[in-house]
RNA sequence: GACCCCGUAGCUCAAUUGGGAGAGCAACGGACUUCUAAUCCGUAGGUUGCAGGUUCGAUUCCUGCCGGGGUCGCCA
């Protein structure tokens, strides 16, 4: 399926007959190249290992060499590359299978893994804000990109569900009336349901005895404490989910795993920790002290796993979460879409579990996957921190609204629609209402998730309504507009989608050829993407894939082609063009408009 | 103080695990007048924060600085 399988394949079999003792560890990779199809490089660190010149390693390995078959140039280039020319009979045949392949040529993984993801996790009884974006975001493109290769994915939304605010927040509900709590919940402004609680729990004494009963009777199981956490709970999950509709994220509500889904669970970690001996009593707490750890004073840091007061707090329960991933639902693969800050937190708890068993992490470093070899009896289990950097502002501060606070996800998700709805309706008015309003939304959600996809995720990006939406540049609305335009081919040449693909391609123009070989890097772009946990790279991909599909648009004429052959071999690359950008943009959660 | 992350063109960002530094805006210079819709081509712009080291080769790896952000036991 890959262009230059064939090729690295014979390119290594050389090198092993030329050069028996210096096989292993040589990277004959091929790599797209500006200045030739693509590129190898393996000659470099081989003449490192013989010796040799570069060079001449390459020029030699070329001489005995046959891949005339494939290729029209072999050539040496710069300090010792490979410089490949595939030979359009050979890309043709390529294209057509991966057309005729329902995967675009992605392959699937040779070893599907059990994954977990762990994302979004908003609080009850708290608004959505920017701040659970990028989580929501990158998280539901990894599940995207794992199902697209095979893996078998869990989505687990671990919402805060449990702890000492809902004692206020149980007690300001019991002072509204649950009808009027309900009332208030629902109309979303958890925020201000929120900030009331507070503020009378730091304005009255009384308030605040009546909070810390509560949490005890919560805590205790108290079964109407219990039936009103429940109402809470209850009425948040649903505004989750109108919040997740809007963004189009596949988080439901049977995704819901909140931290008090764990409280059975957390004596149990305890006694487990207990009888490893790993627990020790450290100022009056129950803690794991941790190799390579250190405090402010350098000194030995603990991960807390019983407080003080005999209560839990959330590394007990990220313990049991792991405990609980692992053997009852079998991960072999946990991803944890959680901000950076927390790095050192979930690097402890990964510690501890080594530590105490509950992982058996393999010592191979390697991303999982398609090349991993197959697992054996019990899989074992690795963690993985998929870290990301902040929403800024345009002052490159966290991202705040103008009273300072936190913007609401919510709120800019209609204000990106609002705005994508005014610019199609600048730019299209022949457009109807409906038809509008209808890819307004898929532009507008569309542009938010792909500037915060388009940025690698440990870094901070600043948030920019103006270049998000814009039609030029790494943009949604950009690739957007490249799959409505062919859409548009199509509807104006009367051609079905699928009765284009049954036609021969032909490579004659610069354009042609430049689509056509990007189109093949499709499989070793997901891949990539996929193995760094990093969806940015599957943007660049399909960024770089509608630039060159602009160039070609602009050059090859389709509908009015010289003759029908050029002509329906050209709707041929524009229908595997549109299936690639629908399809990736699909991993990235955002969707493909017919007509914009 | 210790540790973690970041630093690339004026701005916003890429760079496929160590391989020939790129893109979009903005700037400048041309072409096009709509057939397929909201154009295309070109120019300029860089000591990749600084200084060393490893290497045939470093934006990438190592060490030390500078600058920005973050974390560092009883919240989650």
């Amino acid at each position: 399926m890959n262009v230059s399988g064939v090729v690295v394949e014979r390119i290594n079999a050389v090198v092993a007959r030329l050069y028996p003792d210096a096989v292993g560890d040589l990277d004959s990779a091929a790599r797209p190249s500006d200045r030739a199809d693509a590129q190898i490089n393996i000659a470099l660190g081989l003449a490192n290992k013989v010796g040799k010149k570069p060079r001449d390693v390459a020029q030699h390995i070329i001489e005995q060499l046959d891949v005339r078959d494939v290729c029209t140039k072999v050539e040496v280039a710069g300090p010792g590359f490979l410089n490949l020319t595939f030979a359009d009979p050979h890309l043709t045949a390529a294209l057509g299978a991966v057309s005729r392949d329902q995967s675009l040529g992605v392959q699937q993984a040779a070893s599907p893994q059990h994954v977990v993801i762990d994302y979004s996790a908003p609080n009850v009884a708290k608004e959505m804000h920017v701040g659970h974006l990028r989580s929501t975001v990158i998280g539901d493109a990894l599940v995207r990109m794992c199902e697209r290769v095979g893996h078998r994915v869990d989505r687990e939304n671990h919402i805060g569900d449990w702890g000492t605010p809902f004692g206020m927040l149980i007690e300001h509900l019991v002072d509204l009336g649950e009808v009027g709590a309900a009332r208030e919940l629902s109309v979303g402004d958890l925020d201000g349901f929120y900030k009331q609680a507070r503020e009378k729990f730091d304005g009255s004494e009384s308030f605040q005895q009546r909070a810390r009963a509560r949490v005890v009777a919560l805590q205790g199981g108290d079964a109407e404490t219990l039936r009103l956490w429940g109402l809470l709970v209850a009425e948040s999950a649903r505004y989750f989910a109108t919040v997740y509709e809007k963004l189009g994220v596949k988080l439901t509500n049977d995704d819901l795993r909140g931290e008090s889904a764990y409280n059975p669970l957390l004596a149990e970690v305890v006694e487990r920790l207990k009888a490893l001996s790993l627990l020790t009593v450290d100022d009056g707490a129950e803690v794991v002290f941790v190799d390579g750890f250190t405090n402010r004073d350098n000194e030995p840091l603990p991960l807390i796993i019983r407080k003080k007061d005999g209560g839990y707090n959330y590394a007990t329960s990220d313990l049991a979460c792991v405990i609980d991933r692992v053997e009852r639902i079998g991960a072999t693969l946990m991803l944890y879409v959680v901000g950076a800050p927390q790095a050192q937190h979930l690097s402890m708890i990964e510690a501890v579990a080594t530590k105490a068993g509950w992982l058996n992490p393999p010592a191979r470093k390697a991303p999982p996957a398609r090349k991993a070899p197959p697992a054996h009896g019990a899989s074992p289990a690795r963690m993985v921190h998929v870290a990301f950097g902040s929403v800024l502002g345009s002052d490159r501060k966290m991202l705040k609204s103008r009273a300072g606070e936190a913007v609401k996800l919510i709120e800019l998700l209609d204000e990106a629609v609002e705005r994508a709805d005014a610019s199609i309706a600048q730019k299209n008015p022949e457009l109807s209402v409906d038809e509008r309003r209808k890819v307004a939304r898929m532009i507008g959600i569309g542009a938010v998730k792909y500037a915060d996809l388009a940025n690698d995720r440990i870094k901070d990006y600043v948030f920019d309504w103006e270049r998000m939406l814009s039609f030029d540049g790494n943009t949604a609305p950009y690739l957007q507009y490249a799959h409505a335009r062919i859409c548009s081919i199509f509807r104006r040449a009367g051609v079905s989608r699928e009765s284009a693909r049954a036609a021969q391609i032909t490579l004659a123009h610069a354009n042609e050829r430049s689509l056509a070989l990007w189109l093949l890097n499709y499989d070793s772009a997901v891949w990539d993407a996929l193995e760094r946990y990093s969806p940015h790279r599957l943007c660049t991909y399909l960024y770089e894939l509608a630039t060159r599909y602009t160039a070609f648009y602009e050059h090859c004429p389709v509908l009015k082609a010289e003759s029908d052959a050029i002509r329906d071999s050209r709707l041929a690359l524009c229908d595997l063009t549109a299936r690639v950008l629908s399809d990736g943009l699909m991993m990235l959660g955002i969707e493909s408009p017919e007509q914009m």
